[in-house]
DNA sequence: AAATGATTCATACGTTCGTTTGAATCATAG
DNA sequence: CTATGATTCAAACGAACGTATGAATCATTT
């Protein structure tokens, strides 16, 4: 079996196509344009990976296997460590969100390039995109809303679940938005460079992250609880 | 001049592309699948728009001109309230996100409907949208910017534009994920029908975006300080 | 009623899309 | 060296894309 040749054509291809992906989504990026920039035949993709469609769903997987495993590996050391104490709110939400963004730093695991695609396919409205996504977090995210529930008994389940969803958004937003929301906001800060900027993302994002999951419950305007 | 005709067709083909743009993106909808479902001749959005990147534009503008609009109008009465004391930042968030959400009871200024197409165009990639959202919003994403400089005069500035970052993040991910990110997470919430979900999300998400806000500032790695 | 300008219509243009095909080329095994 | 299976290649497929055209139809004015 002649593997080397392949495997290389398959590296290419996937990270050709996790930067075409990120950089004009997944409708904007024709199967010319990723084995142009791969430098391979436009027939690879179809041999190695069958269709655009699996061709997306390799490059998620790529990296959400090493993301999500990790994610579980962190949250079993966390709650070994705890023995039969609550693990911490802040500590859980370090080991979802700090675990991700520290992806940014790791090249080898696509970095930057494939947070911000990560965080842009979260919104985007391709079905199977959607639907795979969905099957690929479903044991990471039960398995840390039950964490979160532990962590914090007081709160609702209902309450956690929502204040999760918006960590989801603000942490998806601002990673899909660092170059990009620049044309949105158009604000300067003067005084960090970029490099500074990541660095400081993080604890930034940390913040306020905790601030939004231990805010006070919302007043509803009619009488019922929210569960 | 006859009128009549041309602004029933415009709305169509506006109504058809708000829905369609919402549900598959900018790249996944088809001049066929808008005029089609718009019951309206294909050639009539280039003859009415000119184009459909210019048809895009047009289903924002009609939208974001009242948002925008009102979202200044209702800072101005903030501030002409407080006379010269400073404007509550809980006021201020609302006036912000609060306006926008309440969108979604509107079913003249598209409602769920729009909301979603803007909490997922904000992350799309389309170069011409980020700068078309980009000119649009300045003005009055400066407007509050300042108002928050002045409401929390002890944050550093910087911390205050990530923050706002953050809060953008957070709502345009709420909205766009109302329907979507179940598939994701695969929560239920047993006890809360659809129409209690939306009502319940305004104060829900205002809850977790001022905690996010005026939460402890984060402790950087090395020494400087934030600004 | 005739004329005019706005709008709608069917149809076609040239391009690009994802995918397929069958031959050519490669690396390895017998 | 030859046979074999894996991989690469140029070329083409039909379908769908955004846009343009010119005739037909409509509403309005003279």
């Amino acid at each position: 079996m002649a593997e080397v040749r392949s495997v290389d054509t398959r590296e290419r291809i996937l990270d050709a196509a996790e930067r075409l992906f990120m950089a004009h989504g997944y409708d904007g990026t024709s199967m010319r344009h990723i084995t142009g920039e791969a430098g391979v035949n436009l027939a690879a993709v179809n041999y190695h990976f069958g269709s655009k469609e699996s061709l997306m769903q390799e490059v998620f997987r790529r990296r959400l296997d090493w993301l999500n495993d990790e994610r579980m590996r962190v949250l079993d050391a966390l709650e070994a460590e705890a023995g039969d104490q609550a693990v911490k709110p802040s500590a859980i939400v370090d080991a979802f969100f700090g675990t991700l963004l520290r992806m940014a730093d790791d090249e080898t695991r696509g970095g930057m390039t494939f947070l911000r695609l990560l965080g842009r396919t979260l919104t985007e409205p391709s079905e199977f995109i959607r639907a795979f996504l969905a099957h690929e977090y479903k044991a990471v995210m039960d398995r840390y809303k039950e964490a979160l529930f532990r962590a914090l008994p007081e709160v609702p389940k209902a309450e956690i679940v929502w204040r999760f969803h918006f960590m989801l958004g603000a942490t998806s937003y601002a990673i899909a938005g660092t170059d990009a929301l620049r044309l949105v906001t158009d604000w300067q800060i003067e005084d960090e460079d970029s490099t500074d900027r990541l660095d400081r993302l993080v604890p930034r994002l940390m913040s306020f992250l905790l601030g939004g999951l231990r805010a006070p419950l919302p007043q509803f305007a009619d009488a019922a609880g929210a569960g």
